[in-house]
RNA sequence: GCCGCUGUAGCUUAGUUGGUAGAGCACUCGGCUGUUAACCGAGAGGUCACCGGUUCGAGCCCGGUCAGCGGCGCCA
């Protein structure tokens, strides 16, 4: 059976088995008391001497951090064991004595990324690997009530993304290929069939950034909607991290407290979230003591200052227009702004959502392709698409990563992601 | 990429004006005990990141190299 279900009242005094890894273990003479984990909880099991076999009591006392076994015992209440309940063992089997475990009391951030396929085990990553898969999960009912479908859009890439730069370079049969930075064009294509569509896909940028909120492979979600305008879109995004921040309330109370979590900042999260012009937003900033220029474009520390106090999202819409990749929609009645959206999260978290109308109409894309000095010939197909039946659309596109680390009030994107990769660490 | 900081035992670290390297945890052995990341005693564990220089003498001062961390730019 699983700890989960040995730890409420209906087991007191029958027998229990578990299975798992050794948590703590303490040795007192004809005691030996070990705190067992399996991916369900923790318990207490006290071997006695002279209950067990000689045999498995000399086991007992050999049992480091880790060591695997799997123990059969009456269940009791007990106020001094770690979760309330403990199993009194009769039977206990070991897998394999673990050697010594590196990892103590004293840690740094640093040296658990260096063992990090061993600190997956804690009960730290534990927590935050299953509000990953609330998070991931609520996406995908979110959508499925919203009726989008989920689509599989290429890893692999032609080289024809925004930017540019900042792409990883693949050999590919004596082509170069590259891995992907974003779905975002490929979604569009999806749209002209399936109208509404996202992914959750990883997403690769090559940046030598070294922040918290960085690493060079992340869990991008991103989606596109046809017929849907900018402040459409950010209706839906605000229903949908509401609905991902409740779903994480209801779901990981535990894991909440395991990563202490104040959830009452996470319960402020609900409608509506600010929602502010570019200009209002350099605004604020300034009456914050920022100095900003008509047109600055919002670094780290500028989000950070803005967003450090409120105590849900923010949406800033409708940058200047030169700030934004050609792809966004410019206002038809004020062109020097785009039809677009960033989400800022609060307590400082800053931008987890990027977003807006993209440019439907043909030509339109064309002349903003050559203002900015790029050769549509590259973006061929993207072109291709606005010369059949072209729609107005949305999309935006959230960093998985990032949208967690504000909900888990955590202070790092790494602590996150299992295995992070940053320019710096490819291992293990 | 730029700027700043750091590198001493498996981990976390102390190390004074330059004078032969100290602790806690983990580990091994012993003791005690319904223990709470127990306690008591003992033991083992060091190329002070690397290379060079100054000096009678360098963990410490100087130069270089490497690695890591933090910040900026960029973005999700």
């Amino acid at each position: 059976m699983h700890i989960r279900d040995i730890l409420n009242d209906s087991h007191i005094d029958s027998t229990v088995n578990a299975r798992g890894w050794v948590y703590r273990a303490r040795e007192s003479g004809r005691l030996v008391f070990m705190v067992v984990r399996d991916s369900t909880g923790i318990i207490q099991v006290v071997v006695e001497k002279g209950v067990v076999s000689p045999d498995e009591f000399e086991l007992a006392k050999r049992a480091t951090i880790e060591t695997s076994i799997e123990v059969e015992g009456k269940c009791s209440k007990e106020q001094k064991a770690i979760t309330g309940y403990e199993i009194h063992a009769t039977k206990i089997r070991v897998y394999q004595i673990a050697e010594n475990f590196p990892i103590t009391k004293d840690k740094s951030d640093e040296f658990l990324l260096d063992i990090r396929h061993l600190w997956l085990r804690s009960r730290e990553m534990t927590a935050i690997m299953k509000m990953r898969e609330t998070v991931l999960d609520s996406i995908r009912g979110f959508m499925k009530e919203r009726d989008y479908y989920e689509v599989q859009p290429p890893m692999f890439v032609g080289g024809m993304v925004e930017g540019g730069s900042t792409l990883f370079e693949v050999p590919y049969f004596g082509e170069k290929a590259y891995l992907t930075q974003s779905s975002q064009f490929y979604l569009e294509a999806f749209m002209f069939s399936l109208e509404n569509v996202y992914t959750i896909s990883p997403s690769f940028r090559a940046e030598k950034s070294r922040t918290r909120r960085h690493v060079t492979e992340f869990t991008h979600y991103e989606a596109e909607a046809a017929w849907v305008n900018n402040q459409q879109m950010m209706d839906i995004e605000e229903d949908m991290i509401i609905y991902i921040a409740q779903s994480l309330l209801t779901t990981n109370k535990e894991e909440l407290e395991v990563v202490k979590r104040d959830v009452n900042k996470v319960k402020t999260v609900e409608k509506p979230f600010y929602r502010y012009r570019y200009e209002k937003v350099i605004e604020i900033g300034r009456q914050k003591g920022l100095q900003l220029s008509d047109a600055a474009d919002l670094g780290e520390k500028e989000e950070r200052t803005i967003t450090q106090d409120f105590d849900k999202p923010m949406f800033v819409y409708n940058f200047p227009t030169l700030l934004k990749p050609f792809y966004h929609r410019p206002d038809p009645e004020d062109p020097a702004h785009v039809l677009n959206h960033d989400v800022l999260a609060p307590e400082g978290y800053g931008e987890v959502i990027g977003g807006g109308e993209r440019i439907w109409n043909k030509d339109e894309l064309i002349s903003r392709m050559k203002s900015e000095n790029l050769n549509p010939e590259d973006y061929q197909w993207y072109v291709d698409l606005r010369s059949y039946g072209s729609v107005p659309h949305s999309g935006f596109g959230l960093g998985v990563d990032r949208l967690l680390t504000w909900l888990a009030g955590l202070d790092h994107i790494n602590k996150v992601i299992p295995f992070p990769r940053t320019m710096r660490r490819l291992k293990p």
